[in-house]
DNA sequence: ATGGACGTATGT
DNA sequence: ACATACGTCCAT
């Protein structure tokens, strides 16, 4: 695998952008890994391409790992909204107060996200944008990101 | 529909 | 090993 330029700019070569379903994105994930398994040296290239901003480290890029049981991992919250900016347990909420028995998050700090049903999430599509160089043939990288309906 | 209990995934 | 809290089941 090349090695990505380092710096917060994608490296100039072409940008592609497509997108595809999530079933192909995790196929995509899926051969990263094995490349990753196979190189003595990918493990390594693979951080450098992480600094260089190429790859995605989104949840849900984190979620294609192993996509056999994408249904029964844990969902995480997502860190952004007004819940999870959230510092202190309010110390008065049901959960809260039943925090011993009830193992649940105070209602304040309950993530937008995980208050949702899994089941009334749904990926419509990955946009994925690559990184290549067509005169070599060679791909650098990808970031990947996903529109929720 | 809402809340309580609990197994256990997950991160440290 | 330990704390947190998600997912699920059950009662109300």
């Amino acid at each position: 695998m090349p090695r990505p330029r380092v710096g917060p700019c994608p490296p100039p070569e072409n940008i592609y952008e497509f997108s595809m379903d999530a079933e192909e994105a995790q196929s995509l994930h899926f051969y990263r890994k094995s490349l990753e398994k196979t190189s003595p040296l990918s493990k390594y290239i693979e951080t450098e391409h992480q600094q260089a901003g190429l790859f995605s480290l989104s949840p849900f890029d984190a979620s294609l790992d192993d996509g056999a049981d994408l249904q029964k991992r844990r969902r995480k919250k997502c860190g952004k909204c007004v819940p999870c900016l959230h510092r202190e347990n309010c110390g008065s909420c049901l959960n809260c107060l039943n925090r011993r028995t009830g193992k649940q998050i105070c209602k304040l700090r309950k993530c937008d996200q995980l208050k949702k049903r899994r089941s009334e999430l749904e990926v419509s599509e990955v946009q994925i944008r690559l990184f290549y160089d067509n005169t070599k043939g060679v791909v650098y990288g990808y970031t990947v990101s996903t529109s929720i309906v």
